[in-house]
DNA sequence: CCGATCTGCCAATACGTATTAGCTAATACG
DNA sequence: CGTATTAGCTAATACGTATTGGCAGATCGG
């Protein structure tokens, strides 16, 4: 009935217009460099492609090569800026080596039926952060490659940042600044890096000789309601501490907002530290004093990592250095009990 | 050498398991319900893609059918929250019925470049928000099914918020409150959205028969640090304004700290309302006044209208109502020379 | 009981590309 | 000049699925 109005140039087309079969049009423009092709030919060839504007069909390659040359990276939350600036720095690599990512967050689905999606677009691997990978069922990332962020497994390679160090030069700045009434705000979860954040926080805590009584513990969801809500609930306890670190920046912005539209002055009365360093953090006023994670960084060099494994079977990835993490001094932060 | 060590199970597999031919499975499992199986086959089939986990490529279907089910979304920055929101509703929808999505942005690349990536891949539409559409060379989009946000366009459909009442509102809401000594911030674009808001704007001033000299209309990027600029311009300008129309939240954000940091009170020495009601307007403290754009349903909508061209042959698409806008008056904005 | 009609299935082919085996012609070498 | 070798190309096939034309058997009408 209906021929393809527009079909689009293919190989033969390019075949036919040169003068040469399917094939050497495939071995020129296969990408395939060592292919022996005459100088005189493959010269005929590029011409009559650019002259028709051919352009590969990706999805025909694909299916041949048993490649796809695409990517999935799967997050908790594609709106939290953390993770879109991991995501961002997928894209950027991947797209430079000739992937496409296929981003996605598991706000409504699970993990598992979104990696099932991914299978079925036959993407040629997978970057996973902040999902707890460790939990997810053996088969649902069989024949995939993976990469996981923030998270050591025997399974899969991976990068990180130095969650450790990040809570811990956070208490470690709040005690230099002569604090000893702390508390700290994260969510309840599994994930490893926030637990080593948390971690990092308490056990310098520990070296100091500083305790942490469990009203001061407060177990939100890392959203900015969830930093309004437990700074709320920080206020209104027996001993008020007089330094609160964060684990993320949107539940530091949440907790910060609290004690603004309280009367509570920031960094006077109470200092608030925050971890991440995402845009936010230079948005409120006073900017939020906060640990600085590279998480575009890490997003990079996940890309590089899974591709690097794509391209090379040889590869075998080495355990490699976690990413530092650097305070950053800002505006929330200063001596206790300082009314300026 | 090596047979693909883990190949996954395909029609001939699942085929042979029934008894049957693949032809057949195709033809129960292709999603063409009107084709002629007997029910026990049918049920046979069933089983067996059942049994052996079949899933299928959706690779070699898009190649034998032409259509990938994936679609494209461009946008110059998807590190801009309102950007994102779109994408997200874009998402939502398109996952939903079974289309994957590309989303991309120019920061790094032209459109031209990226939509030419995309057509490799063979995606089967694209929604193109913020982009100035109208400029972009006639043949980066041949074959391929357009709509536009925000954007009236004789060549494609597209779905739109009402920009023309988001400056309106914005108008009318400082006026209302007794403004007279106005200023409007926004960027240098010819993003029609953007150039909407700010038509709005100034036709509600001259309905209300208040001028704007040119050193109160500035130009900066749509960015915090923007918003910071243009107010740090403003204050020091010959004749402050009492009230500021900012076009979008990340400049409203910069210009309330720069008056945060400068010592002005907000509102009480001058009022500041943003416009798109994105989750930043609500960090801030005060919160900041501003129109409210419902950018995921946006999103949703574009998609719909996308996959509803890509499905029903026979659809036309008609123009479409703006979405509304509507103005929510929070913490930034009150009436001019009020202290408190 | 025979031709007509319909049902249910399958063989074959196509989609656009990559790859391999193999053919031809040219070159090298004794 | 004859044979071995190589360079340069092509025919054929595969990837996994969708689709169509047709075939065999069943059903129906008279």
């Amino acid at each position: 009935m209906h021929a393809n109005p527009a079909r689009s140039i293919t190989t033969h087309d390019v075949a036919r217009h040169a003068g040469v079969s399917q094939a050497t049009v495939s071995l020129v423009l296969g990408g395939n460099p060592r292919a022996r092709v005459a100088a005189a030919t493959r010269e005929r060839v590029l011409k009559a492609a650019d002259e028709l504007g051919y352009r590969p069909n990706i999805l025909a390659r694909a299916l041949v090569r048993g490649r796809s040359y695409a990517l999935g990276v799967v997050v908790p939350d594609l709106s939290s800026p953390f993770f879109l600036e991991v995501v961002t720095g997928v894209q950027r690599v991947a797209s430079e080596a000739g992937y496409a990512v296929l981003p996605g967050d598991t706000r409504d689905t699970t993990p598992s039926r979104h990696l099932e999606a991914l299978r079925q677009r036959q993407i040629d691997g997978v970057i996973l952060d902040g999902l707890g990978a460790a939990t997810l069922p053996e088969d649902a990332l069989r024949d995939l490659k993976v990469v996981v962020v923030d998270e050591p497994s025997e399974r899969w390679p991976g990068v990180a940042s130095d969650a450790l160090a990040a809570g811990r030069l956070a208490a470690e700045h709040l005690l230099g600044l002569g604090h000893t009434r702390l508390a700290f705000v994260g969510p309840a979860t599994d994930v490893h890096g926030l637990r080593m954040r948390e971690r990092g926080f308490f056990q310098a805590l520990r070296a100091a000789g500083v305790a942490l009584p469990s009203e001061r513990l407060v177990r939100v969801p890392a959203t900015v309601g969830g930093g309004q809500k437990a700074m709320k609930q920080l206020l209104a306890s027996s001993e008020r501490p007089t330094g609160v670190f964060c684990a993320s920046d949107l539940l530091a912005a949440g907790a910060l907002k609290t004690c603004l539209t309280s009367g509570v002055a920031v960094p006077g009365q109470l200092s608030i530290v925050g971890c991440d360093d995402v845009e936010i953090a230079r948005v409120v006023t006073p900017e939020l004093t906060t640990v600085a994670v590279p998480a575009r960084e890490l997003g990079a060099r996940a890309a590089r990592l899974l591709i690097r494994q794509l391209e090379d079977a040889e590869f075998v990835p080495r355990p490699t250095r976690p990413l530092p993490v650097r305070l950053v001094a800002r505006g929330t932060s200063g001596p206790p009990g300082d009314r300026g």
